[in-house]
DNA sequence: TAGGCCATCTGGTCCT
DNA sequence: AGGACCAGATGGCCTA
């Protein structure tokens, strides 16, 4: 029987993996733990048994005391522990330590509880009443205390790493295999948030290289590669300096980005997947300028003047401006700054809560994209694109 | 093997 | 007093 120990790693003993933290790893810990108790205490089972056998071998037949009042507290010579304990304590000293602690106060009350309950300290009868208070019980109270915060804090943690990972899911980029890291996460729904802001106030076609720098400003390479990756672009050209600055080091800016199978745009030489980064995986391609022309040029599909209702959530991301992400969308009333730099948009296009859209007329781009109230297939095949 | 990332523990501080 | 929040310390895992 071979038991994994959660702390300080835990790891899951059902699937062998380390957390996070979810529900089932939740559940899988709590068993985990009586696992641990359970395994414990037949540990000491054994070892109470050997040393019984041993001293049954090698004590001479008058001394029965040994055999029926082993001694496994605190002062019971370290020599005489069994070899698996004995490991396990040289491995993993304080671990083990508290958790032969725990045992041996497991069984040391045992023990002391059973005498107790004959004899009195005159060795008279003992009488019925309240328990003494023992000396140690403040020590408890506040020990307790500690392990309660403790898991409070954990919980906390857990509930902070949960909007985390819910922050991942909306921003670009989103990998389950390949996660962004806490800090990059931030950093990037941070560059997300200003990028998608100055383009909506600069209220035109944004500047797509400018977009991308933005994106991926202060961003760590890796994380700078898998953006690109995830743009379709050409990792390589877009370095991040010691500052944090985005540089492009490549042609023109547009060349480098999308073309789509059959457009008539330029496809950069050797832009068949064959010169992104490593780490790029194959997403589907999209015509820039087709995807933007309906939103920024076209009248709205109901032919309504330009005017925005604040009620849209954020666009999910960088070609995707024209797909609506959230599934529970944000009470984006709440916050005056988004609010007013959606209004104040000049020339937008109208999107009525009930639209649909359809972002290319010639079929081009190849999905039909809604807004929030209606149908989110067509938006999770495009963010499928980014949500390898 | 060093460095990055992460989970957890822990003590301090602030607030209710 | 107790809970929330925070930051430092610690140790494990993973990867270049």
């Amino acid at each position: 029987m071979q038991i994994l120990y959660c702390y300080p790693s835990p790891v899951c003993v059902f699937d062998g993996k380390r957390g996070p933290p979810g529900a089932h790893y939740r559940s899988c810990q709590m068993i985990e733990k009586k696992l641990q108790r359970r395994f414990r205490r037949a540990i000491w089972e054994h070892a109470r048994c050997t040393l019984i056998r041993g001293n049954m071998l090698t004590l001479p037949f008058e001394e029965p005391h040994m055999m029926c009042e082993p001694r496994f507290g605190a002062n019971y010579p370290r020599e005489n522990l069994p070899e698996s304990l004995e490991k396990e304590r040289q491995h993993d000293p304080d671990r083990s330590n508290s958790d032969m602690r725990e045992a041996e106060d497991d069984i040391s009350d045992r023990d002391e509880d059973e005498r107790e309950g004959d004899h009195d300290d005159n060795g008279l009868p003992k009488k019925r009443g309240p328990r003494k208070k023992r000396p140690g019980k403040e020590m408890d109270r506040s020990k307790v205390r500690r392990h309660e915060a403790n898991a409070r804090e954990r919980t906390r943690m857990h509930s902070l790493n949960d909007a985390l990972e819910s922050l991942r899911k909306v921003v670009p980029c989103y990998s389950k295999t390949q996660k962004l890291s806490k800090i990059e996460t931030l950093r990037l729904a941070k560059n997300y948030i200003w990028a998608l802001s100055e383009t909506l106030s600069a209220g035109k076609r944004p500047d797509l290289l400018a977009f991308v720098q933005t994106l991926c400003k202060g961003l760590s390479q890796p994380t700078t590669n898998l953006v690109a990756g995830c743009l379709q672009l050409n990792a390589r050209n877009f370095l991040t300096d010691h500052n944090g600055e985005v540089m492009f080091s490549g042609r023109s800016p547009y060349d480098a980005m999308y073309s789509y199978p059959g457009s008539d745009m330029n496809t950069p030489p050797g832009h068949s997947g064959s010169n992104l980064d490593s780490s790029a995986k194959p997403f589907r391609h999209y015509s820039y300028s087709g995807a933007y022309e309906p939103y920024y040029e076209n009248p709205s599909p109901e032919g309504g003047s330009p005017h925005f209702d604040g009620q849209l959530s954020p666009p999910m991301n960088f070609n995707g401006i024209f797909s609506l992400k959230h599934d529970e969308p944000p009470d984006y009333g709440k916050s005056s700054h988004y609010g007013m730099r959606y209004c104040s948009a000049p020339g937008r296009t109208a999107l009525a809560h009930n639209s649909m859209y359809r972002v290319s007329p010639e079929g081009r781009f190849p999905y039909d994209l809604h807004v929030r109230s209606q149908s989110f297939q067509a938006q999770g095949e495009v963010n499928g694109s980014f949500h390898n």
